[in-house]
DNA sequence: TTGTAGGCGTTATCAG
DNA sequence: CTGATAACGCCTACAA
């Protein structure tokens, strides 16, 4: 009944294959280090008593984790959970353990989740975009920890980083609107607050408008949360007001979708009486009615890239420091002439 | 410029603040067992240095790795993403970390990955459904590992878990179906081998056909893996049958998602033509045309109570065993009476 | 209430 | 190529 448990030790099979424990620390991890023999003859004890390495021990020993943390401002987003699933997979090949944690868009509880990770031991660090504090990136150099940043390309700082151009993105979309004749534009945008991700699309609409001799200064931004309902919300906001815009762009799919949403129960035609715009280009925008003109970004490919830099990173490997991926344009639907 | 790196451990704080390792540690983890000017002032100077306990070091003495362990079958899906966010965020509340896999709903992959949880030394599991080989049990017992079972709830095992009667729910939803008048009724439903939420939702609905006296083998059902576009091609393969279904009932929101995709791509009106329901009641579930009908899952309650319910067990506090949460209908529009 | 000292399971260094 | 052996940083009886 009182089934002894014995979890088998390095001790163990040392003892089991007659050899030393040193020796067997090294065909684990080491293999090429040793004997064919010796090493078969050890797997095959480590085989038969089901040995695990016991992860405690290791990282005292080894002074490595073989842990990657990443935090990413939310995980009930596709935009992330699909960057994120690829960057687990990769990671997972390379015999590293994914640590996450999201933060719910909130600087200060990245602040602390960035410092819980470190405590745990995590080799290196995935961290999505640039703007946070300073002292952050301090803490970070002076407990040595690696961090790769993604979802941002932005070549004038110094970290390593995967990500494409938000600001010309957006631009590229925004020029595509004026080009469709609206001149009447309104934004929803993300809290830009620590978020340049946020900042770069609102700036790229701003330069598109410049370019073409359009006022920036007139132009209706909303910011708010990421979220369908916002996304409603602040469409109903904008129509509220004098003189509405021909065309919603937003910051991301999720709120285009809401404005999508509000629109049609408004009574608004898409994309007669109204143009609305996405970014990100979710697997959403092209399943609602109508289908949601965005930019494509190429997530899984991002999450992938990054784990393998992360893991060369933390390896020693000199990689890539810098990468930008292309980002195309989705026009679909929701996007149309504006008004007679 | 060669700015020393020095993290301070517990000796530090020992030397600086004039007393013992022993009562630093002490400080640290049994509080109460510590005179109080001691206590104040051992903080002070964890506070000063920075102290941050190391967490290799920690699991070896104390056997413990305030971890608890995830593994989902898919990150990419709303219907997991939101219910372990919830789950995480009140693990993190009572000091566990969280670590997340997603097994691709391939069992093998589950396994290797239980197994690497384990040697991680997770202080515990959280499982999705029943479905897997009893060794994978024998092994967590073994390993003395708790384990908690989510989105699914069968009182017949004796594992501690939370969830709800999927067949019943799907049965409920069948019989609304039959009761708009439907008689020929397909099922898309999940690859079921080591899925009983899948094997018990087409169960419900044979049971409500048996129920209703009709007639359950020649009922077609196709298996597929979930995703929008194996949705789709599923609903294109009953379609291609002599004398389709009236109503097609799918096994998750994404598969029925993707029905409704194709049956509009194919010039069918739903629900005039054809009806389609979904289960689990994602946020899309209300944004695409026309609104889905499916089965309404409380996710966020559900990974916040597991996340109580793992943390005691870890801590050995007893709390409830099993527990059956609500499932509910949401009638919408994709579910209508059958053509004439 | 506090201090002393042994041990947790690996890895790495250094001889052999 | 292999084997002793010393860290690694913390926790926890046990003793004072």
């Amino acid at each position: 009944m009182n089934e002894k448990v014995v979890i088998p030790k390095l001790d163990d099979v040392a003892r089991v294959a007659g050899v030393s424990t040193a020796t067997v620390s090294r065909c684990l991890n080491t293999p090429d280090r040793v004997a064919k023999a010796t090493l078969d003859k050890v797997m095959k004890t480590v085989e038969e008593l089901g040995y695990t390495p016991h992860f405690g021990a290791r990282v005292m020993a080894a002074k490595r984790t073989f842990t990657v943390g990443a935090i990413i401002p939310t995980m009930e987003n596709a935009i992330f959970a699909r960057g994120l699933q690829a960057f687990q997979e990769e990671l997972h090949k390379r015999g590293f353990t994914l640590l996450v944690s999201s933060s719910g868009y909130q600087p200060e509880v990245e602040k602390e989740q960035i410092r819980t990770l470190v405590a745990r031991g995590a080799d290196a660090l995935l961290l999505i975009g640039y703007d946070r504090e300073p002292e952050i990136y301090e803490f970070l150099r002076k407990r040595n920890v690696p961090v790769f940043v993604a979802w941002a390309y932005a070549p004038e700082h110094d970290l390593p980083s995967i990500g494409f151009d938000n600001l010309n993105a957006m631009c590229r979309l925004a020029q595509k609107v004026i080009d469709f004749g609206h001149r009447k534009i309104a934004v929803i945008s993300g809290i830009i607050e620590g978020n340049d991700r946020a900042f770069n699309r609102l700036e790229g609409i701003k330069n598109a408008l410049r370019q073409n001799g359009l006022d920036v200064d007139q132009m209706k931004v909303v910011e708010t949360n990421y979220g369908i309902e916002n996304g409603a919300r602040a469409l109903e906001q904008i129509l509220s007001s004098t003189n509405p815009p021909t065309a919603v762009m937003c910051g991301n799919d999720v709120l285009a979708v809401g404005a999508l949403r509000y629109a049609s129960k408004a009574g608004l035609r898409v994309p007669e009486d109204i143009s609305i715009t996405g970014f990100d280009d979710i697997e959403l925008a092209s399943i609602v009615t109508p289908t949601l003109t965005t930019v494509h970004v190429p997530h899984r490919e991002m999450g992938r890239k990054a784990a393998t830099e992360l893991a060369n990173l933390v390896e020693g490997i000199a990689g890539v420091r810098m990468e930008e991926l292309e980002t195309s344009l989705r026009i679909r639907d929701s996007l149309g002439a504006p008004p007679a």
